[in-house]
DNA sequence: AGTGTTACAGAACAAGTGTACCAACAGGTG
DNA sequence: CACCTGTTGGTACACTTGTTCTGTAACACT
């Protein structure tokens, strides 16, 4: 990736804050204002350079159509890290992960997950799960982690079948597996991604 | 939450899903071709109960400034789900999960991980973990998980003190804990959140 | 039928805004 | 010093765009 002069660095930093704030670009005299410059024409200058260097990119003539390279929003993917030994990490690719990006789809909405009974799926308590509402529920394949609703609630669990019976699995062995007819478990959606923020004041 | 007609509502949708994909509004008039109306009239009228209704929100008389509001982003947390049992879920709560927002910060960087020595604290082998540059090591409380980098490279390991040691320490009993020499290592960054996508073809 | 309400089409206006142009200035290079 | 290059200040212009206004059509209700 080509670097950037001081000013077009500066410029750029604020640019991005300034967008993921407010969620649309700052006009050119916006941007003016919070460089101290009185003239657009410098600030024209940088965004042409941000531009040519692959950072930004815009609707010719059209307002406030700034918007960074999808590559580069998100947070960096700096490389991979060995949690079983100690091996190389602080790669210099460039892959980042677009948090509000790819993986979320309009419809999906979120859980917290009480309870311990899918441990050993690496969901603890606490956790979010981000679910996906299910259109064909025999498109289910086996061993999907699901939230399904039965007589007597709704629950977080592996989705099996057995013949006509729907077997609901938790991930720990201290809790039974349910089983009920297959005509009576509705599915609520199946699971497409956890999400674990840690408290800072928490300590193991 | 008021609720839209089916106008509003298709109009709403629309909007969102482009601001999410461009990173800015839309003007009016391109409003009004998505929508298939051959005038503006209906559309800023559409917009003025949007807002009012509390879904959106822009600056007047400034082009393509209308944002969502910021409580609405993200996905919607629907409620608690027990993993444990099945008991009540699905509230009408409107607690929102913004992943793009609140609990990343500029300068946070991601790492996959490999391996399966944190398998104990819940982060298995493909996770991406969130991590924060530290910038005083003396305030790394015990217990932390860091990205640390020790003489033979760069480990994910919780972070303990004993004496003018350094203790790290995997969260599974296959793999030893290590100690250094304080001065030795190096603290990357510490563990803010975990994020795991789920394959849709992979099964259990 | 009459009436009020709402939505749409179309046009027009004013402000916001990107862009082009030119002069002044600073910094480096011969 | 002269010269070139890049940046800034300043201005001007044309297009974009939010906003307002008027008239018409569709619809619900009395």
């Amino acid at each position: 990736m080509e670097s950037l002069t001081t000013a077009q660095q500066e410029l750029y930093d604020w640019l991005v804050d300034y967008i993921r704030a407010n969620q649309h670009s700052p006009s050119i005299r916006q941007m003016m204002r919070a460089m101290n410059l009185r003239s657009p024409a410098p600030i024209q200058s940088r965004l042409e350079h941000l531009k040519n260097k692959g950072y930004i990119e815009w609707s010719e003539g059209k307002a406030r159509t700034i918007r960074v390279r999808d590559d580069l929003r998100g947070v960096p993917i700096l490389g991979t890290i060995a949690a079983g030994f100690v091996n190389e990490a602080f790669t210099d690719s460039v892959e980042r992960l677009d948090l509000n990006g790819l993986p979320i789809q309009n419809g999906d909405y979120a859980l917290k997950v009480t309870g311990d009974s899918m441990v050993e799926a690496m969901i603890q308590d606490g956790d979010v799960v981000i679910m996906r509402p299910v259109k064909d529920p025999q498109g289910i394949r086996e061993g999907t982690i699901v939230a399904a609703r039965v007589e007597s609630g709704t629950t977080l669990k592996s989705f099996y079948r057995q013949g006509d019976q729907v077997q609901l699995k938790p991930a720990n062995p201290d809790y039974p597996v349910m089983e009920f007819p297959a005509e009576s478990v509705d599915v609520q959606g199946r699971l497409v991604a956890v999400w674990r923020g840690i408290d800072p004041d928490f300590v193991v």
